[in-house]
DNA sequence: AAGTCATACAACCGCCCTCCT
DNA sequence: AAGGAGGGCGGTTGTATGACT
């Protein structure tokens, strides 16, 4: 019995696919289609487990599937979009991405997250060397960083997620955002979702919501619960700094900042970064509404001493 | 040129759900 | 109804690569 355990072990492998494999894998699909994996294995195809060739199909071997291609602007603000309303479900998240997948928005993000605690984690480094007085941000209102795994309903996991929302896009009225309809195949589009929500695409007309991939879709406004974040002093100058259309150029020729502009028209009381920022189309017109053409990226579009503002996130341990 | 660091990506692990017997 | 197998999904880790010093 252990003998055979570990015969089994030492011929399963595991690790990088090599191309032998992965043409096994998609003759295999060829044949009988996506499906049984585990008979891969035991039809002694390939060493793998069916989790594995499965994951090896998902990935990277499914057609049409956007490998090494960079996430758009347009993919980028659809998935931090997704993920305040949705929370981490990635896959369903991937639903609206044509060509990408669970994987790839779950690594995006993770990416997204890991570069912002970066940033907090420098800028509270140079606060220390400073001595400067802090902004102590009580952690409920820090923009977010993954919160702690309590018990949430549906619907406040993903707010409690949306708390870094210095996002721009989460604004109020709705700010329309232009999705990507979920293949025909994702079971009955009308149902609406855990948290009793309706899914993002079904705010519009009930009909041709799939025939049009470049339809309109306006979101619902997303609840805020901080929205009554009061500023310090020096983060409020920076406000007033971000509000001067000016001060992105005063940035001087860095890519993403010269690219952000102040949006028009948004309500004074405006919480977080104040005035929601807007992107700049490539021919310079601003639209005050769909941020069409350039990156959110917020993190990068920051301006870079925005952290300073900014109280590092405590441990988890002391949440 | 070499070392260090950050980032992106691929793949594995574990949990959970569903289906079948 | 119970248990096992298969599959889906989210979290995590390891590694390759590029940028920076």
């Amino acid at each position: 019995m252990e003998g055979k355990r570990e015969e089994q072990q030492q011929v399963l492998r595991k690790g990088p696919w090599k191309a032998e494999e992965d043409e096994v894998l998609i003759n295999h699909v060829k044949k009988y289609g996506p499906r049984d994996w585990s008979s891969i294995r035991s039809k002694g195809l390939l060493q793998r487990t069916g989790k594995s060739c499965r994951l090896r199909w998902v990935n990277k071997l499914r057609p049409n599937l956007k490998n090494g291609c960079k996430f758009s602007a347009e993919e980028e603000r659809v998935v931090i979009e997704l993920q305040v309303q949705f929370g981490n479900k990635w896959a369903r998240i991937a639903t609206h991405l044509p060509g990408r997948t669970d994987n790839d928005v779950k690594n995006f993000w993770s990416s997204r997250q890991k570069r912002l605690a970066r940033i907090l984690q420098a800028s509270s480094s140079k606060q220390h060397k400073h001595k400067r007085e802090v902004l102590v941000v009580p952690h409920h209102n820090v923009p977010t960083m993954e919160v702690p795994k309590l018990s949430f309903s549906a619907e406040e996991e993903s707010t409690s997620r949306a708390r870094l929302c210095v996002t721009p896009h989460v604004t109020d009225p709705p700010l329309p955002l232009r999705l990507i309809p979920p293949p025909p195949d994702l079971p009955n589009p009308g149902t609406p979702n855990a948290s009793g929500h309706l899914a993002p695409h079904e705010f519009d007309s009930k009909e041709s919501l799939y025939s049009d991939p470049h339809m309109q879709i306006s979101f619902p406004h997303i609840p805020l619960p901080q929205l009554g974040i009061s500023f310090w002093p020096e983060s409020q100058e920076l406000m007033a700094r971000l509000d001067d259309p000016n001060y992105f150029s005063l940035l001087g020729p860095g890519d993403d900042a010269s690219e952000l502009v102040v949006g028009e028209g948004f309500p004074p009381d405006m919480p977080l970064l104040g005035p929601s920022l807007c992107y700049k189309g490539h021919d310079g017109v601003i639209d005050g509404n769909m941020c069409e053409e350039k990156p959110d990226v917020f993190y990068d579009d920051l301006p870079l001493d925005v952290p300073d503002h900014f109280e590092p996130l405590p441990s988890p341990s002391k949440w």
